[in-house]
RNA sequence: GCGGGAGUAGCUCAGUGGUAGAGCGCGACCUUGCCAAGGUCGAAGUCGCGAGUUCGACCCUCGUCUCCCGCUCCA
């Protein structure tokens, strides 16, 4: 089937209760998007199926939450001062932008921009991908020592726990340390409704490793995601791996594999339908090392003269010392979000012509599993009984109650949110004790027990 | 920041220099009862904001704000 387009997913969102742009009453922000009731059920039950997965049913990982604001040295010795700032200049000309540190300069020693040529520059402005907030009652903007950041990213939360964890869960190496949280970064060009923002939230693992088990366990974790995606209910021909390239490589990285989404199917460039939903990293030993006190490194300097703790790892079984290589398997909950609303997204044609709209979620991802309605609502023991099974199924699954229309219009509202089954209760239900149970794809039904309703609905929601 | 586009009901949009409409949606009631049924009634917009022109501006002019698309950026 052919995918929907992004915009196709932004008004199901807003029509439905999904997904709505933040401020919206203000007119809006930029980027900036709040979850509704569906969505923060959805993005929830994203975040459930990871953490379980990894925390739950793996035996070798932890789970933290660390600060979102941190010690400004975190960042300082992660690189992120540095590298996450570019000085940018406009081309007054052709009007494209570019970096400062990158232009090219003319015989007369003057910066010249490198797509027309022209001298005529705008003067460099400062950009720092990290936004910039103060601590503390009194400080200014100007009060350098009261400076913090937001966190661009929530791996660093975990590399500077490394031996908190390590000490008090008595952990060996392979082990790992999982968090979800949000991150913040201030990008130039936000926008696809939720794919890139300002403001986003994580999922990431760090998985500390022998240096020479690293390019094993990296491509166990490459495998094991790729399964985990698909678990969510998106299809193998809308993902494919990309191999990073030695120029596209972070500084800390000795291979990057990216998953990717077909986010942009409407592209006619069928290279640029891709786009990234999550990355692989093995960031090699570099953060363990940058962010330890060490005292001498192999020069005999100070390795992070600020840092209270040494971060390598004493295996006591050979007696070595070492830092541990750390995989990075890290993925976005906004961009998955999307990726499963796309790829759930199926229209099917009624005997009417009409179009209706069916979201195929997995019956765990899906913000309601069960719609409970009344096969007509001006009959009090029909609609006694209907509101009933609701509050008996709400404890173990989330349910709802509707009667605001005609049974074909209650079922198609269901359809359209992904609810994957629909319990009606009719006449007969209060002669024979049983309900209609409808499934969502299929459009099936089936006479169920009233007795048997939960576990029946139980059964099929795993 | 530059270039382009757009702001009228919850949504999609029409509209005329004489202070607003439709469809869908939403709510109530009647009728109906298995895939978005029909009917009646109803709520809802200071036409993004400000100024100017005009007897009079949603409409013309200027300014401004916001959003969207493209570019630069995404260690």
């Amino acid at each position: 089937m052919s995918a929907p387009n992004i915009e196709t997913i932004v008004s199901l969102s807003k029509r439905r209760g999904f997904v709505f742009p933040a401020s919206d009453i203000y007119g809006g922000l930029g980027s900036s998007w709040d979850y509704g009731p569906l969505g923060v059920e959805l993005a929830n039950n994203i975040k459930r199926s990871w953490w379980n997965w990894l925390v739950y049913e793996r035996d070798d990982i932890e789970g933290i939450d660390s600060s979102i604001i941190q010690n400004r040295l975190v960042w300082k010795y992660s690189g992120h001062e540095d590298t996450f700032s570019d000085p940018l200049v406009d081309c007054r000309d052709c009007k494209t932008r570019l970096r400062e540190d990158k232009l090219e300069t003319n015989a007369d020693g003057k910066p010249v921009c490198s797509n027309c040529g022209s001298t005529n520059l705008t003067e460099s402005r400062p950009f720092n991908l990290m936004f910039r907030t103060t601590v503390g009652a009194a400080s200014s903007d100007e009060d350098e020592s009261a400076l913090a950041y937001l966190r661009p990213e929530t791996a660093q939360g975990i590399f500077t726990n490394f031996a908190n964890v390590l000490n008090t869960s008595r952990r060996k190496l392979p082990f790992g340390i999982a968090q979800i949280g949000k991150a913040f970064r201030n990008e130039v060009t936000p926008g696809n409704f939720i794919f890139r923002t300002r403001e986003f939230e994580q999922m990431e693992v760090e998985y500390f490793v022998r240096p020479d088990d690293a390019p094993q366990s990296h491509q166990d974790w490459i495998d094991g995601f790729d399964a985990w995606i698909k678990s969510l209910g998106i299809s193998s021909a809308n993902l494919k791996h990309y191999e990073q390239t030695k120029a596209e490589l972070a500084h800390y990285s000795e291979r990057t594999v990216d998953i990717l989404y077909r986010f942009f199917p409407e592209r006619e460039d069928e290279e640029k339908q891709w786009d990234e939903l999550m990355g692989i990293a093995n960031r090699t030993d570099f953060d363990l090392r940058v962010h330890s006190k060490k005292p001498e490194d192999a020069d005999g300097k100070r390795i992070n003269p600020d840092s209270t703790e040494d971060l390598s790892y004493f295996d006591p079984q050979t007696n070595e010392r070492f830092y541990p290589y750390i995989i990075e398997p890290s993925i976005g909950v906004n961009r998955t979000l999307l990726a499963v609303m796309m790829d759930a997204y199926t229209e099917k044609t009624n005997d009417k012509g009409e179009v209706r709209v069916i979201l195929k979620l997995t019956p765990e991802l899906a913000p309601i599993k069960v719609a409970v309605l009344p096969l007509a609502k001006n009959n009090d023991a029909i609609v006694t009984l209907a509101k009933k099974l609701k509050h008996d199924l709400q404890p173990s699954m989330r349910a709802v109650y509707d009667d605001t229309g005609g049974i074909g219009k209650l079922y198609a509202r269901q359809d359209e949110i992904g609810t994957p089954f629909c319990v009606t209760v009719d006449h007969e239900s209060l002669e024979d004790n049983a309900v209609t149970v409808r499934h969502r794809d299929t459009w099936e039904q089936e006479r169920v027990g009233v007795d048997q309703l939960a576990d029946f609905l139980s059964g099929r929601l795993k």
